[in-house]
DNA sequence: TTGATCAGTTCACACATGTTG
DNA sequence: ACAACATGTGTGAACTGATCA
C-alpha cells in the first residue's frame, strides 16, 4: 500500500509475469532453470523481459537463496601491469563458471580490511586476496564468516586456501643465473617499510645464497615502494656509493629494473658489460626495453584461474580448506644479464 | 521453520538484537541513524556487533531501502597506468561521501554491456563508464533504469552525464608545440579497429591542422591496440617507409611513444635531433625515460573525483541530467620534442 | 502456482518525560 | 492542576524482489 517513492529498478519479476500472463515463479525459472519451462513460454517471457529492460535483482536473489554469483577480488594496485594477467585469469575463469568478478583496489592492509567488509556486506560467493599479510580483524572476520578465501602470489599458512609460487625458489634461481655467468659483486634492491612477504622474503635468501657462494652481501638498498621507475636511479646511486665495483643488481620489479636501465643509459654504462640487471615479474616492458630484462615470470594467468576455480569449487561444497597450490614460475633469460 | 542450509553470514541483526536485549529496529538505527538511539544502548549494540563480527547485509538493506552505497566503475584495462589516477580520484571521492567503489574490467563494448548488466543487477547507486561508445542495448537499458551514469574521458552527447577533456583541443595543442619548434614532416600513429572516440577523433584534427599549415599529412600509421610498447617499433618502421624524411611523430599513448624511443635507441637515432616523439596520457614512464616525453596530461584524478561527485549528487536527488564537465588538460613539454 | 522466507528498512506509533498556557 | 503538545527512544507491522518447497 505504502508506495514508498520512485524506485530505480521499476521493472520487477512481477511486472513481467503479469505482462506475460504467467506466475512470477515461471519468470524466475526461465532465467535460472530454462529447461523447466516450455520453449514457447520461455521465449515469450524472454522477449517481454528484453522489451521492458528487465535485469534480475541480485540483491533480492542473493537474499532469498543465500547464494551469490559474484566473486570479489582485492588487488593492491593498477599502477602497472603486474596484476593484469592475474585478473584476466580470474575473470575468464569466473565467466566460464557463470560467475562475475568484481574488483576493489586496496593499497594498504587497512584499505584491504575495508574492502573485505564491503565484499562480505555484499555477500559475495568468495574473496581473492593478494599476499598473506592482513589486519588481524580482517582475518578474524573472514574466519568467522567462513567464506571461501584465496590468498594469492604467496604460499603457505593460508586463512583458507592459497595459490602462488615460491619467492624463495625464484630468488635462488635468479641468483644462480647471475652466479653462473660470473658476476661476483651482486647488489640487491628491495623495498623498505613494506609489510608484504612477497618482497620481504627475498633479502634473507639473497644473503644466504651469497654467503654459501663465499661472497659478500653488503650491497643492499631498500627503496620506497611508491617510487616506481624512480627507485631505480636512486638505488643505483646508493649501491655504487656502497660498492663501486658492483657488477650486477637484482631488482624487486621490472619497473625498478627499467629505472636502473634508464639511469645506466644516462651514465653511458653498457648493460650487461658494466653491470647486469635482473628484474622481477615479467612486466610488459621487460621484453620491449633494450636490452631485454632477465626476469622472474610468475604464471599469473594460471594463478588467477586457480584462485577462482578453488573459490567456485568451495562454493559448490567441495571441502578444500587449507589447500595450497604452487603454480610455479620461470626464469626468462634476456640480454640484461 | 525451514532452516535452509548453513548460511554464510550467520550473524544477523536479530542475533545482535537479542544478545543486546533490544529490538532489531534499534540495531538498525544504531547503524543508520546513531542519533536516534541513546548513547548507552548505542555503545552496547556496537560492542556486541563488533564482538560477534557482524557485517550488515548490503543485499538485504539494498532491497528494503531501494538504495545503495556502492558505485560501479567499468574500466577498459589495467594493463598500464593510464587509469590509475582516475580510479584513485573516484575511490577517494567515493570514500569522502560514504560510498564504496567497485570495479569491473571490460575491454570490449560487449564485455562492457555485460558489466553494466551486473552492476544494474547489483542495484548500484550509479555507474561510471569510460568513453561514449557502447552497445545500443546497453544504452537502452541504462536509459530505462534511469540510473546515474557518467561517461568519462570524453565530452558531449552523454547518455546521462559526462566528464572529460577535449581530444580535439589536445591534438591541436600538441601539434602546435611541434610546429612551433619547426618540425615539418610530422607522422601520426593511431589505432586501427578501435571503436573508441578517445582515439578516433584525433586523426581528422591532425589532418586539418597540417593542411592549414600547408603541410602534408600522409605519414599515418594505424597500430594494433593490443600491442602496447611493441606498436612503437612497428609504426616507426612503417612511417619511415612511407616518408624517410619524417622528423616528428605523435603517438596514441606514452607506451607506444616509449616503444618508439626504444627503437630509436636501437637504431642509434638521437631524439629529438633525428626525430621528435610526442606521447599522450602522462603515464609514469613519460617522466622517467630518457629523453623525457612531451605528452598530453589529462587531469585524470579530477576526472575521477568529478565523476563520483556527479553520481552522488544525482543519487541525492539533484537533477543534473545532461551535464557535461570539461576537466581540461595540460601539455607537458619535455626533452623528446 | 502459492505462500513462506531471506535480512534488513520504512513508517507509524507507543511510551515516558518534560514544557507550556 | 490540567489538558495539550513537543521531544526523545524504542517497537511492531508491513514491505522490498526473488527463491524454495
Amino acid at each position: 500500500m505504502t508506495k514508498r517513492r520512485e524506485q530505480v529498478g521499476l521493472v520487477t519479476m512481477h511486472s513481467i509475469a503479469s505482462a506475460a500472463g504467467v506466475s512470477p515463479m515461471t519468470v524466475s525459472n526461465t532465467f535460472r532453470y530454462p529447461e523447466r519451462v516450455q520453449e514457447e513460454t520461455r521465449q515469450r517471457v524472454m522477449r517481454i523481459a528484453a522489451e521492458l529492460g528487465y535485469v534480475p535483482n541480485h540483491a533480492a536473489g542473493n537474499l532469498a537463496s543465500g547464494q551469490s554469483r559474484v566473486i570479489g577480488a582485492i588487488i593492491p594496485s593498477i599502477k602497472n601491469s603486474s596484476f593484469y594477467k592475474y585478473v584476466r585469469g580470474m575473470q575468464d575463469t569466473a565467466a566460464e563458471h557463470g560467475y562475475e568478478l568484481v574488483l576493489k583496489l586496496a593499497d594498504t592492509i587497512c584499505h584491504e580490511h575495508a574492502a573485505i567488509q564491503t565484499f562480505i556486506g555484499l555477500r559475495v560467493a568468495g574473496i581473492a586476496l593478494v599476499g598473506n599479510e592482513h589486519e588481524p580483524a580482517a582475518i578474524d572476520i573472514l574466519q568467522k564468516t567462513a567464506l571461501p578465501v584465496v590468498e594469492s602470489w604467496v604460499l603457505g599458512n593460508p586463512i583458507d586456501m592459497a595459490v602462488g609460487y615460491s619467492t624463495t625458489a625464484a630468488t635462488k634461481a635468479i641468483l644462480d643465473v647471475l652466479l653462473a655467468r660470473g658476476y661476483r659483486n651482486i647488489g640487491f634492491i628491495g623495498y623498505e617499510r613494506t609489510a608484504s612477504h612477497r618482497f620481504t622474503e627475498r633479502l634473507p635468501i639473497f644473503r644466504s645464497v651469497l654467503a654459501q657462494a663465499g661472497l659478500s652481501s653488503d650491497l643492499v638498498h631498500l627503496a620506497d615502494e611508491a617510487d616506481g621507475f624512480g627507485a631505480g636511479p636512486k638505488a643505483l646511486e646508493e649501491l655504487c656509493r656502497i660498492g663501486p665495483r658492483i657488477d650486477a643488481v637484482i631488482c624487486p620489479t621490472d619497473i625498478v629494473a627499467a629505472g636502473v636501465l634508464f639511469e645506466c643509459g644516462r651514465r653511458g654504462w653498457k648493460v650487461p658489460d658494466r653491470i647486469a640487471v635482473a628484474g622481477w615479474g615479467d612486466y610488459e616492458i621487460a621484453s620491449e626495453i633494450t636490452p631485454g630484462l632477465t626476469t622472474v615470470q610468475p604464471n599469473a594467468y594460471e594463478m588467477g584461474q586457480q584462485s577462482v576455480t578453488m573459490i567456485v569449487e568451495r562454493a559448490r561444497g567441495n571441502r578444500n580448506r587449507g589447500r595450497v597450490v604452487d603454480t610455479g614460475f620461470q626464469i626468462i633469460k634476456r640480454a640484461s644479464t
